[in-house]
DNA sequence: ATGAAAGCGCTAACAG
DNA sequence: CTGTTAGCGCTTTCAT
C-alpha cells in the first residue's frame, strides 16, 4: 500500500484480496437476488442511505463501526463496484494521465513511460498512452483530450508535440501539461530534461580525448531544441580542441531506428572516394538506437569499431551494455525522468497555482569499448 | 479519416483543423463573454434547446442545415469542448481499453501495443496502459477496472495473468476480455495467438539440420502454457531425430531481459568441466531479447557464434537483425496480433453475445547468421 | 425539425 | 452519526 494521498483508496477495503474479489463478484454473477447493481441498491438492501454507503466507500470515518461493517459485508457478498463513470462526473476529474510518446517502440521511451505510469499508480492515475508518430492524420490536438475532461492532465514526450504545444501555451496558459526531455524554458510550461549541451560537449570531449579528430555527428532533425543543443555541444567541444566542424559530417534524421542509423553510418563512410583520412574516425549519434545501428552499419562496410571509427550513443538503454563492442554512451536517467515528469504534473494538478520548476537531471558518461 | 464505425466522430466536424480548434480555444481563454461552459450555454447562447446541440454535436441528420450551422459557428467561436465524463456516463462506456503487459520495455509487447492502439485508436477507443509487472503489490484484479467500467474491455498479454483470469473466467463469463499471445482454447476466452509447439519444432528442426545434435533450451517460466508448448516442440524435434534430451540443457527464466539470456548461457556453457562434446552446441532461446543476451554472454566467455554454438531465437523483433551475428529466429506477426486482439475484442463489445472466436496466426523461421 | 424533461450513479452540502 | 436532496453535463425518449 502506497502512503501518498490516495483519495478513493479505500473501495471494499484493504482486507479484500483480488481472491475475494473474485469471490464475491462470482457469487453475484451466480445471481443471488442480491446483485451488485448501484448504491443505490446496495443502501437499500443494508437498509441506510446511499450517502453512508458512499462514505464507507470513500473512506470516510463518520461513519458508525458497526453501521461501516454491515455496509462492507453486504458489497462483499454483492460484489459490487463503484462505477467510477458516475464518479468521475460527479468529482469532475477522469483520474487519468495522458503520455504522449513518439514511438514507445523505442525502449529510451519505454523506460520513461515506466517512470511516469509507476508514480501515476502510486497516487491513485491511470495512464492513457498515446502513439503520436502513430497517426499520420495528425487528427485533432491530442490536448483536446485535456478540454474534453477525458484526461486530468498530460505528459508529453515528443518533442514536435512539445514545440506545437509551447506555442499555444501563449494562449491558453491553464493546461496541466510537463515536456519531458523536449522543453522550452522560455515557453513557461514545467518541464524535465537533461543538459543538452553540456551532455554532447562531454560526448566529443571523450572522443577527442582518444585521439579522434575526425568526429561525425548523427543528429535527429534540426527542428528540435534537443538536437539543437546537442548539435552545439558537439561544436564546442571540437572547437575548443581547435578542431574544425565539416558540415559534410553532420546528418540530421527523422527517425530514430536502428536501420536509419545503419543507413547514415555507411552513407557517411562512403562519402566521396578514396583516401582514408578524408573519413571520419569517430561517429557521435544522439541516440542508442541510432548508434547500434551505425555499429551494424560500420561492420556491414567492413569497418572495425572502435579501431577504424569509434562510437558514441545517448541514452543508456539496457541494450547498450549487450552489443558488440559494448556502446560508450551518455546516460540519461530515463526511470527519473518519468517519474519527475508525473510528479510535477501531480504538483500542478493538486494546485492549480502552484508554481511548479523546470527540473534539469543529472546525465553522465558511460564509457565502454565503442570509443 | 477512417470509415469504420465512429459514433462520437463529428463533434465540432471535420473542418475543424487542430489549428483552428486552438484558434478557437484561444479566443475562449481570452475570455469575450462567450466561454465554452457546458452544452446547456452554447444552447442558450445560440437559442436553441441542448438536444439541438447534442444533435449537432453527434451528427445526427435530423437538424435543419441553417440550424446546425448556428450551432457549429457558436462551438467554433466559444471553443466548446464536449465533457467526456458527462457522456461516459450517460452513455454508460469509457471508450477505453485497457491493455495489460507484462513489461513494455520488452519491445516484443511494444509492437503488440502498437498494433491494439492502432486499431483502438481507429475505432475511438484510447488505450489504458498497465504494466502488471510493474507493481510488485499485485494490488486488486485488474479486471476490477472493468468492473468499475473505467475500461469497456481489456486485452491481456501477461501470460500470469491470462492464467489467473482464465480460471475466474469460469465463474464470471461476461466479462470483455481477449488473451494475446497466451492463450487457453479450453477457457472460452477469445485470444489470438500463433501455434507454439509448431514454432518451437520448426526452430529446433532448422537447428538439427545445421548439423546440431546438442541442443539447449532456455525456456520462459514453465508454468506458462506457451512456454510449456515450446518446450513440447522442441522435445518433440529432439525426439523425431532420435536425439535424447537432456534435462540438464533445459533451463526455465522468470524474467526475459537480456542479463537473464546472458548469464544463463553462460551458466550452460560451464557445466561440469572439461570435455567439449559435453556442452551443447547450439542453444534455443523462447525470446529474441534473451537471445541477444545469449550471443552476449556466449563471446564473454569465448565462445564464438555460431561457430561453437549455434543460436535460435523467438519472436524477431527489429533488433534480431542488428546483431553480431544477425539472429536466425522465429517470427512473431507482432503487429497483426496486437491488431488482431483489438479487432476481436470490439466484436465482442459491438455484439456481447457475438461468438468470438479464437485464432492463430502464422509464424515462420527467418534464418540468419547466428543458426 | 425542435423542445421539455428524465435520468445515468455518484458525491457533498445541509439538516437533523 | 445518518438521511435528504441537489446537481455534475450529457443523451435520449416523447411530445409537439
Amino acid at each position: 500500500m502506497t502512503t501518498t494521498a490516495q483519495p478513493h483508496a479505500s473501495q471494499a477495503d484493504p482486507a479484500a484480496s483480488a481472491e475475494a474479489a473474485e469471490a464475491a463478484a462470482q457469487a453475484a454473477a451466480a445471481g443471488g437476488d442480491a446483485r451488485g447493481g448501484s448504491i443505490a441498491a446496495v443502501a437499500r438492501r443494508v437498509g441506510v442511505s446511499v450517502a453512508t454507503v458512499s462514505r464507507v466507500l470513500n473512506g470516510h470515518t463518520n461513519v458508525r463501526a458497526a453501521t461501516r461493517a454491515r455496509v462492507l459485508a453486504e458489497v462483499e457478498t454483492s460484489g459490487y463496484r463503484v462505477n467510477e463513470l458516475a464518479r468521475n462526473l460527479r468529482t469532475a476529474e477522469s483520474r487519468l494521465l495522458l503520455t504522449m510518446v513518439p514511438d514507445f517502440g523505442n525502449p529510451f521511451y519505454a523506460e520513461i513511460v515506466r517512470g511516469i505510469d509507476s508514480v501515476a499508480r502510486q497516487h491513485g492515475y491511470f495512464m492513457l498512452l498515446c502513439d503520436t508518430g502513430a497517426d499520420a492524420g495528425r487528427e485533432r490536438s491530442y490536448f483536446d483530450l485535456l478540454r474534453r475532461h477525458r484526461a486530468d492532465g498530460a505528459i508529453c514526450l515528443d518533442p514536435a508535440t512539445v514545440q506545437q504545444a509551447n506555442r499555444a501555451a501563449a494562449h491558453e496558459p491553464a493546461l496541466p501539461w510537463v515536456a519531458c526531455c523536449e522543453f522550452d524554458p522560455a515557453a513557461g510550461v514545467p518541464y524535465v530534461g537533461i543538459d543538452n549541451f553540456g551532455a554532447a560537449r562531454d560526448a566529443v570531449r571523450h572522443l577527442i580525448a582518444r585521439g579522434r579528430r575526425r568526429i561525425a555527428l548523427i543528429n535527429s532533425d534540426d527542428h528540435y531544441l534537443y538536437a539543437q543543443q546537442r548539435r552545439d555541444g558537439y561544436l564546442a567541444a571540437l572547437a575548443e580542441a581547435g578542431i574544425e566542424a565539416r558540415a559534410a559530417w553532420r546528418v540530421n534524421l527523422n527517425c530514430l531506428d536502428y536501420d536509419a542509423g545503419a543507413q547514415a553510418a555507411a552513407a557517411l563512410m562512403a562519402q566521396r572516394g578514396g583516401a582514408r583520412a578524408a573519413k571520419p574516425d569517430a561517429i557521435f549519434a544522439v541516440s542508442d538506437t541510432l548508434a547500434v545501428g551505425v555499429v551494424n552499419g560500420l561492420r556491414g562496410s567492413g569497418w572495425a569499431v572502435p579501431d577504424d571509427v569509434a562510437v558514441v550513443g545517448f541514452d543508456d538503454i539496457a541494450l547498450a551494455a549487450q552489443i558488440d563492442p559494448p556502446l560508450t554512451t551518455i546516460a540519461q536517467p530515463m526511470r527519473e525522468l518519468g517519474e519527475t515528469a508525473a510528479r510535477l504534473l501531480l504538483k500542478r494538478l493538486a494546485d492549480p497555482r502552484a508554481n511548479v520548476p523546470g527540473v534539469l537531471l543529472p546525465h553522465r558518461l558511460v564509457v565502454r569499448r565503442s570509443a
